[in-house]
DNA sequence: AAAACATTTGGTTATTTTGCCAAAAAAGAA
DNA sequence: TTCTTTTTTGGCAAAATAACCAAATGTTTT
């Protein structure tokens, strides 16, 4: 691996990592439907208000959301929708793998 | 957010998170053209090879990895391919991110 | 059976990530 | 202006991750 594939994937790594957290991952899907308020979030998980705004930071310094100030509000909307494909092959990962670990038994 | 709908996100986040490594994303690329053996991982990249060897139970236990023993040698292959397509949606997502970021100045 | 090779496992330490709280900012309403 | 409302920021403690070393395991080779 060179320096430079070495910086490559780490860079692909720092998106991945975005988005490998359960609460960022399903934010990711709620804004398949269009941008969303940072309260809407808050009402549906039961977190803090600090901790989804940070989980919006992660995704939004990796380049996956954007946001738009309107009146009181901030309104975070997808950047790159690809993204959600995403969860299509992770669920066939996750199939497969209940699959496989049925055969073990 | 459901107790589901958590669990579902849960088990996602973690597929997402056996790739969200650079080495070990690297890996999954590697694994594209075939099965490799760990000593090949070794060779290439500048690590232990005990840091490889648990990248890449990382990688198994998520399910997007399987091995098989022959020999001396262990012998991992990718188990669900679309895993890769991934690859192509991050670049876009980093080259968006440039874009908007050579914006800013 | 002993030595050599390939890989995994256990243990330790350093770093990163997560989530909460309290406080600060920014905008609108009273 | 002062009071709310909405979101972000800073700080902190707990938990998870990563990488190394040494030791253990399983396989061939001698």
């Amino acid at each position: 691996m060179t320096p430079k594939e070495k910086r490559q994937y780490e860079a692909r790594a720092k998106v991945l990592k975005a988005l490998a957290h359960p609460t960022r991952l399903w934010i990711a899907r709620q804004l398949s439907d269009g941008e969303h308020c940072v309260c809407e979030f808050v009402d549906a998980v039961d977190v803090d208000f600090s901790t989804i705004s940070k989980h919006l930071t992660v995704l939004k310094e990796a380049g996956i959301v954007e946001s738009e100030k309107r009146g009181k509000q901030v309104y975070y909307r997808l950047k790159i929708p690809c993204v959600l494909r995403f969860m299509e092959c992770v669920d066939a990962v996750i199939l497969a793998q209940i699959v496989t670990q049925s055969e073990l038994l």
